[in-house]
Formats: C-alpha cells, sequence, structure tokens
DNA sequence: CATGAATGAGGTTTCATTCAT
DNA sequence: TATGAATGAAACCTCATTCAT
C-alpha cells in the first residue's frame, strides 16, 4: 500500500479527502483531551486509541506519525491571524482604536480562554516540534501580534493612544492573553476568565491612552 | 537497593555531602545547556552523559534518575522567593515604592535573562514533573508574585500607586519578566534585554501610577 | 500504562484470554527449555526471544516482566495437588492403602520425572521471586504431602502401616521424588527412572509396612 | 599491579598468605550471610561490602570476581568427604555397621543442620558456577555419598543391612540430611532438627535392616 | 593496605510503527 | 476500512570491576 500526502504535508492511507478532515478532527480534538491530561511524551500510541475510542491502526490510517497528531493540535491553536486581520480592518474604518482594541482583547482572550487547554499545550509542545514545523507554528503566531498591531497603529495615529514600541505592547496584550492558559493554575484562583479580561484590559488602557 | 539520600529526597550513592552537592551542580548546569539546546526528551542519558563530559554511571552516583535532573534545573530557576522578599522589605523603608518598584523589575527581569534558558525550560517541562514536584515548583513561583505585591501594596498605601487587582498586577509584572526568555525566540529581535527592561517599566508604571 | 491483567494478576496487554492463555503456554514451555540449559539469570530477554522464535516485544505482551515467566514455570510444576487428592480418596475406596501408596508413587515420580527440567528449575529458583510469589508456591507444594499424608494415615488406620510421623514420612517420599529431577546429574549413572520409582518403591514400604 | 594467584585459582592482589586466608574467611562468612538472606544475584557488590563492613575495593583485594566469594561459599559446604572417610574406617573396626551408621547421620546432619544456610545455598546456586567449578562441586558431593556407601557396604558384608541398590541408599540418606536444610520452611514446622535425625534415622534403620 | 568514585557494557522494558487478517 | 498482535531499536538504569588517592 502506498501513502499519499496531502496539503498538510501529513501523510494518509484514504485518499477520501473528506473522510481524512472528519477523522482527523475527531482524531485531534480527542488526542488535545488526552495529551493535556496525561502530557504527550507520557502518552503511549496504545493509551492514546484506547483514550479516543479508536485502534491504534485507524488512527495511523489518518496521520503518519505521532508527532503529526501534536503538529496538527498546535497548528489549530495558531491558525487564526488572518481571520483576525480581515475583521478588524474593516471594523476600525466604523469603530475607535479604543473601541476595536477593547473588542480584539475580549474576542481574542476569549477565544484562547475557550481552547486553554490547546494553548498551554502548545507552549509546552512548540519546542519538540521539528525545526521546520517550529517555522510554521511560530510565523502563524506573529500573525497575531501584527494583527494587534494594526489596532495599535491607528490608535497612535489618531493621537488615541501614546505607545513608545507598538510591537512590545502589541505582544504583551497577546501573551497576556496566553497566560490565562499557560498560569490558570494560579489564576483561576484570583478572578472569573470575565474578571481577568475587563481587568487586563483596563491595565492595558491605561498605560496607552495618551 | 541501598541508596542514601538527602534533605531534596533525591537519591545518591554518595555519603560526602559537599561532593554530593558539587557534583550535582555541575550535572544541573551542563543538562541545562544541553536539554535546552536539544529538548528533555529528545536527549538520551547516552548522549547527555557525553555531553556533559561525565560517564552515565558518575551521573546515577548523584541523582537517581533522569527526571531528577529536570527537577533540580527547574527548582533552581525558582528558589528565590524568599531572596526578593527580604530585600525588599528593608529597601521600602528608605524608599518611594515606585523606585522599590523599577529596582525589582530590573533585578528580576535582568536574574531572569540571564538564566533565560533555564527560565524557558522550566515554562515547557513542569508538565512533566510528577505531581508531587509540580506542587514544589508552582508553590515556588508563588512567592515571586507575593514579593511583588509586597510592593504594591506599599505603594497603594502611601498613595503612589493605584491598582485594581493588586495580585493580578504582581501577576503580570513577573510573567512579563519571563517572557523575555519564553519568547526570546521574538523578542529578541525587536529589543535588547536592557531596552526590554526600560520599556516594560515604562508600561508598567503608566498603567499603576495614580 | 493501561495494563489488563488476568486472574494470575501478570500482565498483558491482550484482551483475547485465549490468544493470552495460548501465547503464555508456547512461552513458559519454551522458556522453560532454555532457562534450564542456560540458567534464568544467565539469559537475557534478547537472547530468551531469539531461542524461543519470538520478538521481545511480542513476550511483553503476554507477560509483565522476565520474573513473571520464572514464577508461570515455577507454578506450573506445582499446581496439581487438589488434583491428587481426588482421585487418591476414590481409589482407597477400593483398594488397599498399600496399592494405592505404590500407585502414586508411580504417578508422582513419573510425572515429576517427565517435568525433570522444570523441577529442578523450581528448586534453583523459587528463592529469587518475590517473597508473594514464594508463598503460593510453598502453599502448593504442601498440598502435595498433604495429598501423600492421606494415603498413610488410612494406611495407618487400617493397620497396614505402621508410621511414626506421617507428615515427615509423606515429606520424604515426595522430596525423593524430586531428587530424580534435583540429583539427575547422580542419578542418571545409577539406574534409570523406572528402576528408581521400583527401587524407592521398595525402600519406602519397607520402612512403614508393619 | 600483576594480579598473583594462589592454589583455589582465585586471584588475589595480596601474597601474604595468611591475610588472604583470614580476610577470605571472613569474606566468606559474612557473604554467606548476606547472600543466604537477600540472594546472590539479588545482592549487588555495593552492599554485599556495605552488609560486610568492608569496602568494594577491599573484597577485591582478596578475591577475584563475585562468582569467586560464591565459589568459596559453596566448596566450604562440601569439602568434607575425606574427612568423614577416614573416621568411617576406623570406627568400622570397632563398631557394628548399625551404630557406626547411626553416628554418622547424626554427625552428617548435624553438620549440615549447622551449616543449614550455606547448604540450602548451595543447592540453590550451584547451577550459576561456571561448569568448570560445577565438576568440582559434583565431584566432592560424590564423596559424601561414597562415605556414606562404605558403612551401607560393611553392613550388607557381616549381614546386618539387606540392601537392594547401595548406591541408590547412601544417596537417600545424604539428600534426606540436605533436605532438613533445604525444605527447612517446611520441616521445622513440624520436628527440631534433633528429632528429625531420631526419626529419619528410625525410617532408614527400618527399611536396611535384614 | 584500604577506599569508594568512576566506568560503560549490557540488562530489562517500552513504544512508535507496521501489516496480516 | 479497521484491528491489534508483532516487531526490534532504543530508552533508562544497574552493577561488576578498576584505579587514583
Amino acid at each position: 500500500l502506498r501513502r499519499t500526502s496531502n496539503k498538510d504535508g501529513i501523510r494518509t492511507f484514504s485518499t477520501d479527502t473528506e473522510l481524512v478532515e472528519s477523522r482527523r478532527a475527531e482524531i485531534v480534538d480527542d488526542a488535545t483531551r488526552v495529551f493535556v491530561k496525561k502530557g504527550y511524551h507520557e502518552t503511549n500510541m496504545r493509551e492514546l486509541a484506547h483514550e479516543i475510542g479508536k485502534s491504534v491502526g485507524c488512527i495511523y490510517h489518518y496521520v503518519g506519525s505521532k508527532q503529526d497528531i501534536l503538529y496538527l493540535i498546535i497548528d489549530k491553536t495558531n491558525n487564526r491571524g488572518e481571520h483576525w486581520i480581515e475583521g478588524i480592518e474593516s471594523s476600525l474604518k466604523t469603530m475607535s482604536a479604543k473601541k476595536v482594541l477593547e473588542l480584539f482583547i475580549r474576542e481574542y482572550y476569549t477565544y484562547t480562554g475557550i481552547k486553554q487547554d490547546a494553548t498551554a499545550f502548545a507552549y509546552q509542545e512548540v519546542p519538540s516540534l521539528e525545526r521546520k514545523w517550529q517555522k510554521e507554528i511560530t510565523d502563524a503566531a506573529k500573525q497575531d501580534i501584527e494583527a494587534c498591531s494594526i489596532i495599535l497603529r491607528k490608535g497612535v495615529r489618531t493621537g488615541e493612544f501614546k505607545i513608545e514600541n507598538i510591537t512590545l505592547m502589541a505582544h504583551n496584550i497577546i501573551v497576556l492573553g496566553h497566560m490565562w492558559a499557560v498560569r490558570n493554575w494560579y489564576l483561576k484562583k484570583i478572578c472569573s476568565l470575565d474578571e481577568y479580561i475587563n481587568q487586563q484590559t483596563t491595565i492595558i488602557l491605561r498605560s496607552i491612552t495618551s
């Protein structure tokens, strides 16, 4: 049996693209749960298969290796950059930068909070991806910062914001969003996600409002 | 299997406490370098031994397992909480909270920056420690936040600062320090550590100055 | 590390009970041959796997450890107590104790003689089992002696035998059976198993016939 | 440092024969205790050294390898054959074979009983000696049987005994002596060594008295 | 002579991956 | 397509032995 190769560069047995997509979605979602709970390196394929209710063989029909699953999980937490940018650019036409920033923070932090496990997991496991994929992942990550930068730049241009280093500020905003997931073991004891969003928004705005 | 154990609960064959201390220090320092470069899970004990110029057997004289090394590395990046607190409390007697905070940020970020690799490594690998040790590590981590909180509380009391949620703010300050290490792949392209410290100090102060 | 375990408390990855039974039977039989020839401690798992024509991984599907194999081998030479007792009790209803004892000796010694290697091996290796299993093994061993005691007691009651210490005599009969295997390096030079059985029967009967 | 070689063919660093003898005696006696308790294969040299209050290096000054110690232990439980024979032959000149046999059994069983641990240990570990030494050990073991045979032969000649197979009978007598040690886990619950000797003597004599 | 730190080959066991069914 | 038994390379760790002190 020859293995075919799809656009992700991840091998499959099946050529039925739709089936591959749907099975992969199942595998990735379930594996995220399992890996987050037990750890990627600490979970072997037999356990994974058992936990997600599939056979080892079945998994390998839709995915070329264990690391492929890791890649798919991490990739899924990241590939939103373009998505944000589109929305932001149109919003900026009708709203103040401050308003757009508030909305962006709420949306981004909520989104990250929903995918909390996967986000925390990504922080942890990116370094064990092959270098080739690390590049893809970090490129995607840069898009989030770029999206945020667009808002900040606009605000500075309109005089709403006063920011010394826009990229650094955008970076701060993005990583503080991630921290809800990464440091949830600490933060969940001091506030809810909603409070976190409100309070961080206040803090951020105070530090950039001119 | 008679092995003595020292205060860390980490097994060793040697009873010469001083030798154990010094050999462990060597192992931990060298292993940090190797693990950071190649990854903890991706480096096997033979490679590690070769890279650090010791034999496998020699390593296992001073350490009970591979994970013990991981623990010692992570522990070393964390056990400073009490240290900060002492200095802070005495400084607060003679300086303004603002001044102490500036000094604290500079010191903490510099310290974290020097141990950049170990700090980033800790973020990545804490989840693969046994639960027992995770507790120890997170307890130590809380002390850093507590140290910072002391300064913020004082500033609020003296009216220098205006802060809605002190713990959250302290948490922000601490994690932004860590981010220099964790996100160095991105940040090093936009500023130096010194610039990072200066700019973050400005941002933080703007967001809390009353 | 999810592994199911069957009634023996010996771990396996398979849930197919029948397959487990049959593969274990193969492993135990073949391993007995190999261990007897090369020694348990002197044979490593790679060699064992090679000699029995299975892969190392395959062995570990059906058995949790090397010592499990040792236990299964030793257990197999022992778990017959109940079996004997049944037959003995029914025989004693229709035959004289002397006749039953003669038959028992012949059967027991023949059985032990067939499993010569395993019997000798058990004498040698029981001490290297964990204490928990040593108990199981010695309990099983006691049943053989009990089986023999039943015959002797009956004979004493009917006046056929005159025995000072029935348990000791039963013990003698059983261990002299084992000795064919354990001391075969010596005994095989002086008689055949058949001669051994006949002559020991004569000796035993002379010492207990009233 | 070259290693010299003494008459046993066991290497030493020291050429001071007397010191070697006395240190070896200490090592062998203490090691017997340790190996009997924890098992030969289950005790490593570090543990052994610790338990017998010597350093690893010190042991290796007087003994060439771990197996050498095993050999010396086993050898010590066996090399008595000639000793018995001498005494027996002179006794037979003045006493009846029956009387000499009684004395022999008492002495041999007592001697074996005193060295119970070493005797049991020898049964267990002979197979893990190199073939060359196994030969030496079994040759020594044969001398015990030969010693006993001399008595039986004399008794048959004088008409005191009636024995079908003298060697087998001698073998029985010897191994029943060993069994006190080997099966002590069972026998100690049913009689004392003294009772064991008395009762076995009775049983043996009943089976050979004409 | 005595010590015990150091060595590294080799032990047992795990586990990603394959492939016959 | 789906299964899970089988594979064997490679992981972690042990331990008999050496040798500088």
